[in-house]
DNA sequence: AATAAAGTATACCGAACGGTATATAATTAA
DNA sequence: TTAATTATATACCGTTCGGTATACTTTATT
């Protein structure tokens, strides 16, 4: 791995744990075993740093997602409900779980000009056109509605985990059923 | 209004909008049209503040949910998630709307320990608590499973228009329809 | 009217912020 | 082997941070 993508991915784990603003540069160098000036020689400003992780986040969160549905053969929505709310649900289980970044980075860039929210808009758009594409693959009917219907049950999962609602009277089987999927 | 509810209003402008770190105490108390010195005599320190706003914004809103539920007689569960869907899309259509505060400050504390976290974890236990009342208090079986349905589907809308996910293909009715309330 | 309390204004504190300068060491390329 | 590049180490820049000190003005109580 690269020293930029070393630096990238230590970020991630600082910015994704405290947050953006709470982060420190010196601290984000340190973590990365680097110095602040060559983290600037690679990435001119924080914001720029900031950047990259959001991207990196994006490519890896999209890799994980599409190994997961790749692991088997997906006849129909069903499928892919259960298969995407495992993926889900796995990963709100997981120590090291802070929300969603682009959700995070929603909240601490509220700005709509600003680069991260358009990153993160743009991030969710990417999410839900990944399962529309599985709904459409499959032959489903309305694939477009049941996409942002499972989709806006997973926002809601992972926003519950992150404020530790975790003794939900939810489960997969009966959510999947009633989504009609 | 106190000059002491008037810097926890003001302050919770602020921190709603740009986040809690990126909010700086003496632009509190200038948007507040105060001092450091009075808002610290009232709060002792941000964290105080913080709180305060939290608390301020937790009685806010269990004010408006109820008041929106007050307003009319629910006789089934439909009508209740009607109620609560209705009221959610109200609020994320408003302009000024940056999310909901008690995730934000769970992006942004994600400490267990930390006050913040603790006080978005009880506000939402409480939403969840109250969809629960007004599911039993029709009559409706497993008025948990219920509540907790309703309460994802409501987070998920928060955060997808927090992100901008402005274009879903989904509509009350046949959302409501689809979690057999 | 006297007095205590509460708010204003402003300057200040040490620390941390994002970002840069300088100089040295290690790596790479010719 | 000699340049040129790249990373390290560290000190430093101006600014802003959360928080405090001092002095003054306003308000409220008796």
């Amino acid at each position: 791995m690269s020293l930029q993508d070393n630096i990238i991915q230590k970020s991630y784990e600082i910015f994704y744990q405290f947050g953006f603003h709470a982060s420190g540069v010196e601290l984000l160098a340190k973590h990365a075993g680097t110095t602040k000036r060559t983290l600037y020689a690679h990435f001119g400003s924080k914001d720029g740093l900031i950047e990259a992780v959001l991207n990196y986040r994006h490519e890896q969160f999209m890799s994980q997602l599409m190994a997961k549905f790749a692991q088997s053969n997906l006849s129909d929505g069903k499928a892919i409900a259960n298969q995407y709310l495992q993926f889900l649900t796995d990963w709100t289980a997981s120590t090291n779980f802070y929300g969603c970044l682009f959700i995070n980075a929603s909240a601490e860039f509220s700005e709509a000009k600003s680069l991260p929210k358009q990153q993160a808009k743009q991030h969710k758009a990417a999410v839900r056109q990944f399962l529309f594409n599985q709904f459409e693959a499959v032959g489903a009917k309305r694939p477009q509605q049941k996409a942002d219907r499972l989709f806006i049950v997973g926002e809601g999962l992972i926003v519950a985990a992150q404020t530790d609602q975790d003794n939900l009277d939810l489960d997969h089987q009966t959510l999947i059923a009633l989504l009609a999927l």
